[in-house]
DNA sequence: CTGAAAGCGCTAACAC
DNA sequence: GTGTTAGCGCTTTCAG
């Protein structure tokens, strides 16, 4: 035998597998005595419970899971930390669960939900185009955390959302920079389509050239093909070799990080020479040199947020809701006026 | 009944569990008219297998765990990716686990080791003193990665582990600025002992400036308390108002890129003012106005000899063994001559 | 090729 | 308080 198993431990503490269970799980009606007994054997033989075999026969658990797709994402890390205080906090208990880029966030939520009996998800990062079908596999609610389900058919009262408006901010971002005055301002962004963030993002970036008037040029538009910091320095580098601008837009804190290294090593400062601009707020902004200017995500007010929708579903009182946060501007020292 | 289970799916498609599960395991002794009946009630009936039953009758798998301490830790993010590839194309699977800084990763891999019927384990950062004892609860090989049982009373043939020498690397770290004319170096460390990879680091400075002849100062070392930036960056406020000095040596890069926003912030240029040195090799580092002189863990390599050593373990062909990498200088311009 | 049946290790009635 | 026992949902012999 591999592993001791409950069985061992009722036969080696002289009981049954009930007192153990009992013991291990600190139900009340134990004699003291058996309760030591049992402690003893554990802790001298190491036992561990094999929690497939618990999770197979409860019949339920206060868990929820929170599933994240990229690990690398430091925005998503401070939102997590937020979400398990508050689930914890709540009187359930957090799973978290990793996802690769290419492994289908709704199949592994399916599978976790049966194996530890979930109660409810929350997504973090994943697809913007579920349809029905997509989710038939889910029997409990979820939280989309920071996106919703902009390009799906899923309808609107089966799930739950809470997110910036990517637009809307983008615009914001956007404007801000005409606002000081520039006119040439370039996007550095993933892809032009795609159901993504980026191209939310870029729609906005469009709409502000659009309602001041500044005519819209392909040339100021440059795709990474990623969000990967590596990919975002390099399209910088066509871009800033392409063309001429005094201002840039990024759809991303990460992605602007990289092209503001590229204009260093170009020579070129920031603000002077180029203005950057971006979305995100992750605290990583506040140590690049200088310090980064962008529209913050309140990441704690929407962890919060995330876990109060899912609680109330799950108590009964409270419907599928999607919350839309503003973000905070964070003037850093990367834009000027012209 | 909450979900469907195998059973339902027999009746669905007028076979029987035998058959349903020889179809979703791919076993190749089933008609095709029996496999195309199950698959289609499958997809119809959207039937998503539970996990603990399966993990709690199979006797053994071909995954690995990776026990991941530190989820906000971008240098583990490459070796995570890395590891993932290797274990792969080795013919296992991969399941990650990330654990809160106090859970203990020990009791988490000895429970995932029962759930999932583990073959191997590496650790991803973790303490530096398991006991015997400690260990007890594992029954199968595991390899620390980045760090060694340093303080710990392990016997060295229970375990393996892959890592840079800390001590030494530090050393190698502050000799350079050492041999770049300067005297005056402050340390930038997390605590002064803690059994920590700052510990380790903290000693090679030490030991550095020993073997150079140059004095200790203790007002030329300051501890965070963390490994976070936010911690870094008061901590070297913390120096730079107390005393002058002429280089930093920065136990992490974080913690660098925090000292090197301090000191913008403080109008004081890098490295004109103050030279820095690091350790870790993050690829943000690469991104930093300047960029960062630092010594860069090889961490693909270290993510290879980890599946390596742990495979060949479990082919029975290999032993323990404790591997030590070199670092690269990675020669930014945060470093000066004095 | 297919189905019946024996568990995997645990919890939770249920009897004592 | 405590022990006996019936499953949880699945894989895997073992017969047919």
């Amino acid at each position: 035998m591999t592993h001791l198993t409950i069985k061992d431990i009722a036969k080696l503490s002289g009981t049954s597998v009930s007192t153990v269970s009992r013991v291990l799980n600190n139900h009340p009606d134990v004699s003291e005595k058996a309760r030591a007994q049992v402690m003893e054997t554990v802790e001298q033989y190491r036992y561990v419970p094999n929690n497939s075999a618990r999770n197979l026969v409860i019949r339920e658990s206060d868990t929820i899971a929170v599933v994240v797709r990229g690990i690398a994402n430091p925005f998503f890390t401070r939102i997590i930390k937020t979400i398990e205080r508050a689930i914890y906090s709540e009187g359930y208990s957090m799973s978290l669960h990793q996802i690769g880029s290419s492994d289908d966030e709704l199949m592994t939520a399916a599978m976790v939900e049966r194996e530890k009996r979930l109660k409810g998800i929350i997504f973090l990062g994943g697809r913007f185009n579920y349809s029905p079908e997509d989710v038939a596999m889910l029997r409990i609610p979820f939280v989309c955390c920071t996106y919703s389900n902009t390009f799906g058919a899923l309808e609107r009262d089966r799930f739950s959302s809470v997110a910036i408006d990517d637009k809307r901010e983008a615009y914001r971002a956007v404007r801000l920079l005409l606002e000081r005055g520039h006119r040439r301002i370039a996007a550095l962004i993933e892809a032009e389509d795609g159901d993504s963030i980026s191209q939310l993002r870029y729609e906005g970036y469009q709409e502000a050239l659009a309602d001041a008037g500044v005519p819209f040029d392909p040339e100021l538009v440059e795709a990474a093909g990623s969000f990967e910091m590596e990919d975002a320095y390099s399209a910088m580098a066509r871009l800033q070799e392409r063309t001429r601008f005094t201002a840039l837009f990024a759809i991303s804190d990460a992605m602007a990080m990289a092209a503001m290294k590229l204009l260093f090593d170009r020579r070129l400062r920031v603000p002077e020479d180029c203005s950057l601009i971006a979305i995100d707020g992750i605290e990583l902004t506040n140590y690049c040199v200088p310090t980064l200017t962008t529209l913050e995500q309140p990441a704690d007010e929407m962890a919060l947020a995330c876990v109060k929708i899912l609680v109330s579903l799950l108590r009964g009182d409270g419907k599928n809701r999607h919350v839309f946060m503003e973000t905070r501007l964070r003037e850093g020292a990367s834009v000027r006026s012209v």
